[in-house]
DNA sequence: AAAGTTGCTATCTTTTTTGTAGCATTGCTA
DNA sequence: TAGCAATGCTACAAAAAAGATAGCAACTTT
């Protein structure tokens, strides 16, 4: 298994750019909507599967061993939850959703 | 082919709530790097496929097509280019930078 | 002690991404 | 004007990632 960390290749920079290690890690499949719910606050597994509606178990998984080795996601007697640094990353996509709801009006005006 | 549109079922919304829809479309493997480096100026196929260092022209053209009909990339004379919607996500994905070189240095102290 | 919940793993199928070759078009340039 | 380079892809096969589904081991609750 290969988790993007800055400092060796990544998508987009054979040298680890800790940018595009950091948009190799929230590019895969589900990470920012993982983030996303968890930032309702932590919860268990099967909870956050739910949340997330349709994610199976494997990916879920490997995006949160991914998010957790990254130090963005923990574990706590709560179950799974955002550290200080994924909520950091929480505001940083926050702008992302009004942005959104304007974009969404042009496909559905 | 599909592209994520916010309306319609995406990864994480059945019902294709808009941000879900846009987690869709930069989670895909490359979108944000392709937004990164075209801030960089409007260039050819070719050229951003230098600039984006190892993708593949299968991979880039398909995001290319799917960042165009989200209106977030535009051709010109100039070739390919981030239109002012597309300017909008790069600078929401900006602050992304900073922070990933603070986090970077939790891997590479 | 039986039943439910949780956090997965195993396995298989489907979809994405990659790697590489190469072709059709355009614009020089000799 | 014949050749050559650059451009924007497409085709195709292989590898990797994601998805669907079943189910098991550990722990709790009843």
């Amino acid at each position: 298994m290969s988790f993007p960390t800055p400092g060796k290749p990544v998508r987009g920079s054979k040298s680890g750019n800790h940018l595009m290690a950091l948009f190799d890690l929230l590019g895969r499949s589900w990470a920012m909507g993982i983030i996303w719910r968890l930032n309702e606050g932590p919860c268990t597994f099967r909870a956050l599967q739910e949340r997330c509606e349709s994610i199976s178990p494997s990916t879920l998984n490997k995006r949160l061993k991914e998010l957790t080795t990254a130090a963005l996601i923990q574990r706590t007697v709560e179950g799974y939850g955002l550290t200080d640094k994924g909520e950091e990353i929480f505001q940083l996509l926050h702008p992302l959703e009004t942005w959104a709801r304007t974009w969404a009006k042009e496909f559905n005006p």
